[in-house]
DNA sequence: GTGATATGCGTACACATGTACACACTCGTG
DNA sequence: CACGAGTGTGTACATGTGTACGCATATCAC
């Protein structure tokens, strides 16, 4: 139904320039960012990548495909940048003021990813191939906040930090004098921290 | 710029049959529910509506219009419904019970709004004119909190619903075992409920 | 040098889109 | 009955889209 054919994928061609590859995938998160997924066209693509039309389905099996893997890549960096925050943190307090850091910088910093995760969710809400990469996110947010608070703590504090986000987001005032540190402290002092 | 003619608005036709506007805006709401904002065009939502090509932009000043005035309507919809569940209630405990129940017809009803409110997430996130009617929204639905928490209280919760929401969304499994209620209360024990 | 083979690209094509605009049609007034 | 203003629609057009495919170019064995 949608591979023309049987053997496409693996044949023609090796697919060189990883490169290349590459910067046509930064392009369309670029482009992405900028206009929004359906602004997203091989044309426009191209261009920012500084690549000819064609070279868009010399390396991608089509628009869909280039779409996907350009959020897989989004996905992976923001979960290993995550993890690796996490990861410098010794004890809950600590990964108390980690989480924190990384709302303030998902909130204070370029909109940019604020503007892809928004799109991504949307992909994610209808269809269900982006939700396995949203689910995986998610996965992996959790089990790096598991090392130090329990389970129900954990999804608690990750839905909060999606939700302050959310709210950062889609209100232009009011939450600027927001206490986040408050609100994460909220959620935690009541439960039992454990390991 | 981009009204073609200056008096254009308010004098090209009266703008009759309000009914069949409403059906233009219900149809164009069940498109972008099913198939996203980006499918939503002219002929596609004139067909599901029944009505001509023309009518659409007889009855609207080109897509942009017919988008805004289509979201205007849902987050006006479900903002009232809110406002009316919770008015309901009579004390904090019973505000408690309408927001868990809230929560749960928002994430086991069907997914249609889950989808707009996406969809008007993304759009919020990248333009201004969509953010002024999240904000509003927001703002309506904190003043619907405020009723019976005190403001910082009805922020947390708020986003707390949020993000509940789109983890539930998100993610295939997982979730459903978790305990809306006890999380909800997790964040309210905590604080001082007043009023 | 000479051919062969894989890599990469310019271009064309069928199709969908938003919008303007000329044309029918209705209906109330004289 | 005549007629004219206003309501509503069919259609055409310019523009942008995804994708296939024939052709150029580079690389390498001999």
């Amino acid at each position: 139904m949608q591979g023309t054919e049987a053997n496409a994928g693996s044949r023609r061609g090796r697919r060189n320039d990883p490169d290349r590859r590459d910067r046509i995938i930064d392009a369309c998160l670029d482009v992405i960012a900028e206009s929004g997924v359906a602004a997203a066209s091989h044309r426009k693509v191209a261009e920012h990548a500084g690549v000819p039309l064609g070279s868009m389905t010399y390396y991608f099996d089509g628009i869909d495909d280039l779409l996907r893997q350009a959020f897989a890549r989004f996905t992976a960096t923001i979960s290993e940048r995550f993890e690796q925050r996490m990861a410098s943190a010794h004890d809950p307090a600590s990964a108390l003021d980690a989480v924190v850091a990384i709302v303030r910088d998902d909130v204070f910093g370029s909109s940019r990813e604020l503007v892809l995760t928004h799109e991504l969710y949307t992909l994610a809400a209808r269809e269900r191939g982006y939700r396995r990469l949203t689910a995986e996110w998610m996965a992996r947010s959790r089990a790096a906040l598991e090392r130090y608070f329990d389970p129900e703590t954990a999804r608690l504090l990750d839905a909060l930090v999606e939700g302050l986000t959310l709210h950062r987001a889609l209100d232009d005032e009011q939450s600027d004098s927001f206490d986040i540190a408050g609100a994460v402290a909220r959620v935690i002092d009541h439960g039992d921290q454990n390991r």
